[in-house]
DNA sequence: CGCGCTTTTGATCGTCTTCAACTTAGGTGG
DNA sequence: CCACCTAAGTTGAAGACGATCAAAAGCGCG
């Protein structure tokens, strides 16, 4: 990606696109600020960030003590934390709407994962003493807070149940469903993860991961539409994932 | 897949202890109200129950819009989801300290998992009026719920990142270790979970949670020292951990 | 056009599942 | 107290599935 060319060294890799307006956000409704009123953002201390960052790159470090939560607005983003062997597991994919580092909230904490774009991805950076103030002032905060809490432990609860059990190519499938889920561009399209990280997901080796993409591409599960584009039918891959779970 | 749940013997019946003496509790250190002044529980509209539960029983179901969340005070609950074949998938264990059902805070949900106890369970039913009606007084009680919602998030990912990875041997191993952590007695012993129920956890069969643990058994790495209740060599397990995930 | 990367494919091996039989433990009634 | 009964746990053998190692093919980019 181009981004990356004439960049001062301190700057690591990405792109500061001017200070977040809320008040005029074009997906205001999903975001962790939708219910506060305009004029309780006049007064903040410190300026919430509205950045870019490119595919690979890295938002924050598991066991950073940081001080910024991010809430996403466009792309996708994974969480992963390092095994001992330097192997990486990757448990959670998360999209628009989102909010990452909440873990942060706890006082001493650092981050619990490394964050990392997996695509083209568009977030505000929200200084932790921002989020505080702000819930001093608006206690209805705290609920938003609390929801978005709750979506991560749903994710990770569908995670372990439909991502990490069962046969491989049913996992497979059940990602393929999840990214059209939260990753989908209006067209219903997705952008493939890389094998690696498809495999990282499931838990297989990113052989057993391709073999199986490679299957689904012949069998016209999954189709190219364009470049880093695909198509995926839905219907087939329900019924795939129907017909090779049951004990027939 | 392997069938669970098959015939409803779990029986639903439980024993009401008494009206809760949070300012006495024992563990009041660790449960949802331990900031909370002792009058603030004097005029409570709904009472807070104190009740046990035998092994096998059923604190609520999947699906259920009750009104009320569990503080757990001793003993283990097991959260599983059942699959579209009947098939039961285990999501988390909890303890001591724990919160369960949480997820009813937000608005027009209803339980997101049958919770069952896997011991003789010692637990505070708290009516989620009350809840709700403290948090108004009380925003510091907020913070204490987001401390548990964290708390879930942080074993979920845990539980995707030592339980359902790597091979078998390895995940019955890590298993039991959150065992030990999360429940063992004052002796540092614990109660092993039925076959099956460890197969549940990790993702595996029954028929392969049986080997390993008879395995483990042989090499002397767990031990019975009385009925219901083993020994865990935490460092061997541990060594064991470290040998049989790296590539040798 | 060729270089490095990801992806695909092949062949072999080890692990886990499956199905089945057998053993053990706990509980009930004679 | 023992005989019996049932549910839980253990073990065996066969085969499916995914891991591993190795090599070839495809693709983006300079």
């Amino acid at each position: 990606m181009p981004h990356r060319l004439g960049k001062p060294s301190y700057c690591t890799d990405h792109e500061w696109m001017g200070r977040s307006d809320c008040t005029h956000c074009a997906i205001r409704g999903m975001m962790l600020f939708s219910q506060l009123p305009p004029e309780s953002f006049d007064h903040l201390l410190q300026p919430i960030g509205n950045e870019h960052y490119p595919p690979g790159s890295i938002l924050y470090r598991e066991g950073y003590a940081g001080r910024e939560v991010f809430s996403i607005r466009r792309g996708l983003v994974k969480l992963l934390s390092l095994g001992v062997d330097g192997s990486e597991r990757i448990v959670r994919l998360l999209g628009k709407g989102a909010v990452v580092g909440l873990e942060l909230l706890d006082q001493g904490t650092a981050y619990h994962h490394t964050a990392v774009a997996t695509q083209d991805v568009d977030l505000c950076r929200i200084p932790l003493a921002t989020l505080v103030d702000l819930e001093l002032h608006h206690p209805e905060l705290c609920d938003r807070v609390r929801q978005q809490l709750q979506y991560q432990v749903d994710r990770a609860d569908h995670w372990i149940k439909h991502l990490n059990t069962g046969k491989a190519r049913v996992r497979i499938a059940q990602l393929l469903l999840l990214l059209a889920e939260i990753g989908s561009d209006r067209n219903g399209d997705i952008e493939l993860l890389p094998r690696d990280d498809m495999a990282a997901v499931v838990g297989v080796t990113k052989e057993t991961a391709s073999r199986i993409i490679a299957e689904f591409k012949r069998h016209r599960l999954i189709y190219k539409v364009a470049a880093n584009t695909h198509r995926i039918e839905s219907q087939k891959l329900q019924e795939l994932i129907a017909r090779e779970s049951s004990v027939d």
